[in-house]
DNA sequence: TATTTATATGTAATAATATAACATTTCATG
DNA sequence: CATGAAATGTTATATTATTACATATAAATA
């Protein structure tokens, strides 16, 4: 299936790979090879992918394919807000608008595994509220919805459905 | 550390037991010893628990203690909604108010590992407006805080977080 | 420049979580 | 009692993630 929303997916790339450098230059943080891949690897199809998915390409990229090298550069990522774990899926995505801070909630398609990422600041707030009223002090939220994307419904009532 | 919220636990307990006995009465479901042992080592203590720590109940208790065995009971309880899974966790929770159809958010203290489930009508409405406005159809969800609760905020205060 | 230090990567082993597949038992019902 | 559906028992294995330690690289500084 086509990506999910139509974009210039080159551009799109290039915008997040130059952010990253950006960030990482600022904050003198090292912008490895490595690194670079797993990012390169997120961002080519913007799809989530599990930490052994990653680690097959890195693989084929000449890599050695150790769980740790995944997983090291996918806590690196997450850390500084260029990829999120989605936690009902064991598997991480790029950020869809990375360097901006953000609180995003997961739209998670059940059919076609498509993970599109939106902001969840209505969610949130009400997540506080609902914290402050029992002294909770909340550090960090994870907010995924389950369903069925537009165009898989579509297809669903076509009979066109994979 | 003491429960968050002190209650009449073995009231409490009875009162799950006996709604889960009904509920299944109802809808012609077997509550079987398995099926009550894990929900009864689920409800012990409130906790979160992972499978292979009930698989060590259920092996005290004198079953068999191969995955499966609650991984199926676990299933079981989530799908009636006598449980809950933690994703952020990879754990299983008693449901806090089961018989009643609620939309749960969850909050994980950091530091106790306390789970803490309220009701998250507002965040799922807020979520659910998200999702019309792309025509995701929403099916369920994950709501999770993680934090600090306010009994471990105190004993930091205080010097005393163990 | 040589030395130290911090950071990142490489590697091996294993832990923790979860499922598949199939055999057996149980029990309500015909 | 026969049968069929559901639950449990059992074996094996898949999937996800971490620990621990060795080596390499690069930055900071004596």
């Amino acid at each position: 299936m086509t990506l999910h929303i139509h974009h210039d997916h080159s551009q799109c790339v290039d915008l997040s790979v130059s952010t990253l450098e950006a960030y990482c230059a600022e904050h003198k943080l090292k912008l490895t090879p490595l690194r670079r891949e797993v990012f390169g690897c997120l961002l080519a199809d913007h799809k989530a992918k599990g930490a052994y998915d990653i680690l097959d390409q890195l693989r084929e990229a000449g890599f050695s394919a150790q769980p740790p090298l995944a997983y090291r550069a996918l806590d690196f990522l997450v850390q500084h807000g260029f990829a999120h774990r989605i936690e009902k899926l064991n598997a991480f995505l790029a950020c869809g608008h990375p360097g901006r801070s953000h609180h995003p909630a997961f739209f998670i398609c059940a059919s076609c595994k498509h993970v599109e990422e939106a902001a969840a600041d209505g969610s949130i707030s009400c997540l506080k509220a609902e914290a402050e009223r029992t002294g909770f002090s909340l550090s960090s939220s994870v907010i995924e919805a389950i369903g069925e994307c537009a165009s898989c419904q579509e297809g669903q009532q076509a009979g066109l459905q994979e």
